[in-house]
DNA sequence: CAAAACAATGACACCGTTGTCATTTTTTGT
DNA sequence: ACAAAAAATGACAACGGTGTCATTGTTTTG
């Protein structure tokens, strides 16, 4: 019978009809469990995360979940307690209390998570099969899926260019994400192609949430010379900054223009609507739990290079060329 | 062995020890799978919703994964196809197909699943124990976890009362959610002990989504005599009423109060900050998990009187007293 | 045409846990 | 002190798949 139901060679096709009309009839379901332990596997994937879910978290794990049913997987959500600092052998035991009772086949990491050297590390020690989704400064086995973060930021950074802007206001993510690095190293480079020089104070830190892009934004408007436009790093801060502007009587777009990143759903949701960066993070998801799957059954290594997902600068009202001077 | 570790009677206590030392020791967890098979149990609950993921279901995971983990559970997430609208017998396929390779030993069901009386019919023919955050409004099996909606309501119209507001415009939630009927009676109730009588004019369809209370304040505020307070069904449509506002030229709060509810993100992320009602969503999560586990272990069946846990009515800058007339 | 190679299928052990029954040891009651 | 009851523990089957080996039937090859 399960060489009917696995597609095994030498059955004939006589008995493999009698047996799927069987199946059929009685509406046969094999059992998960006698499978998991027959088999040494558990038909589940763990996403982890210690976020209690932001939008971003969200969406990927909607796409994860396709993906999942697809193969004929499971996702459940693991919430391990805060690791951020902790040791490696710390983490490694806390790891493997939660993981060990549930033992997924595989995980899947998403930043901020997939960026923790030590996390990463532990990991590795334990010997389970990832994916990450979002770009990831170190070495590690595993799928990784991203976008292009640097090429995006260039062109958001591009963008401002053309309308005409010259000071550019740049805010940062969290210093330990790997995005962080590749935005602004992106935005360095549209400046520099050109020709406008990069002024320090011009960036600001912060820390991909709205009241870190509001304390930046305040900070950039109360210059000397403020900027004509900002990008902020991700669409809470570019909210932040918005509000900054407005508690300062500017008006939006004409005195400032604004550009975030992720094209979340805050950035319909204030006036002006916010041009951002659209990720595709369903498809993140999606794409990170059917190569992992493809990983873990083929027992070949996971790719080298990671894959990168189209991302698409959407041009909303909050850019407009800058005021003439 | 099995006697020590799940505490049977009839066990020495040397043995006990000595047993307890070597589990230690060697590190032994017991096979999940294993416990599976023989016990006839999956520990695993499944997250059933169709929304990719909105805030709201978001908190609520998070608690219930918490709840799962500390018993010993996991929690997985189950993604139907679409199924409003569906005949009984389709859902019962669908459900069925999604959910025997899966054979959680119990459901968590979300608001707007957990209202559909088909998809409701089709959990009970199958049999399965299930629990639902948010008020429903049929008989069901199974635990139910929720806030008192009709008693918030009428408190945040109190509070609009007290303000001195006498035209208080309503936006109403989905019509098939039974949230929307029990703030809508909240509503009504404070309006008649204040003696204020309910004009038909100033009552508001939506469906829990920004637009639609966009669309819902656009009314409101384009009649004769537009309401000096506005309260919507939940933050999003708040939202959409302020954008509303904001349009029209009005001054917030000065020429319109507006009461949002949920305590979601976007209430912070606007000027002004939303009034609005918190709902202890994690909680909520939580209860539901650990009081569905409770009745699968006892066989008891579940408590007839749904949980109901506290709410909280949190007041920022959206309301303050009308303009004199 | 026999021998060998191969295809098709039956039979069965094994995965790790736990409920049940059997056996041995201890306690209780008269 | 001895039978009877109770307690403690060993032994083992069963859960439901699947990999392996054994057996039978069929085709190819020298």
């Amino acid at each position: 019978m399960s060489r009917v139901l696995n597609d095994e060679p030498h059955v004939q096709e006589s008995v493999q009809k009698r047996v799927r009309a069987a199946v059929d009839e009685l509406g046969y379901i094999p059992s998960r469990s006698a499978r998991s332990l027959r088999g040494n596997k558990s038909y589940t994937i763990s996403l982890v995360c210690h976020t209690g879910g932001n939008v971003y978290i969200n969406a990927i794990q909607f796409g994860a979940v396709l993906a999942c049913q697809d193969h004929g997987y499971g996702l459940q959500v693991l919430l391990p307690p805060p690791l951020a600092g902790r040791s490696l052998s710390e983490i490694i035991a806390t790891l493997e209390k939660l993981y060990i009772p549930q033992r997924p086949d595989g995980i899947l990491l998403v930043s901020p998570l997939a960026n923790d050297p030590t996390i990463n590390a532990a990991i590795e020690a334990l010997g389970i099969p990832a994916a990450r989704v979002g770009p990831v400064n170190i070495e590690v086995n595993g799928v990784v899926v991203q976008i292009d973060d640097f090429k995006a930021t260039k062109e958001a950074t591009e963008h401002l260019i053309q309308l005409g802007h010259k000071r550019i206001g740049f805010i940062r993510g969290s210093e330990d994400q790997a995005t962080t690095h590749e935005r602004f190293n992106g935005y360095c480079e549209a400046l520099r192609e050109a020709n406008i020089s990069i002024a320090p104070e011009l960036i600001q830190s912060g820390k991909f949430v709205f009241e870190s892009g509001l304390a930046a934004g305040e900070k950039l408007l109360s210059l000397a010379t403020p900027p004509t436009a900002i990008f902020a790093s991700n669409d809470d801060m570019a909210a932040g900054t918005i509000m900054a502007a407005i508690k300062r009587g500017l008006q939006l777009p004409r005195d400032l223009s604004i550009v975030g990143f992720d094209n979340s759903e805050i950035s319909v949701r204030l006036l002006p609507h916010i041009t951002t960066v659209h990720q595709p993070l369903r498809e993140l998801g999606e794409v990170a739990i059917s190569s992992l799957i493809k990983t873990m059954s083929s027992k070949n290594k996971a790719p080298e290079q990671p894959f990168i997902l189209p991302h698409k600068l959407i041009v909303r009202e909050s850019t407009t060329a800058p005021m003439k001077s």
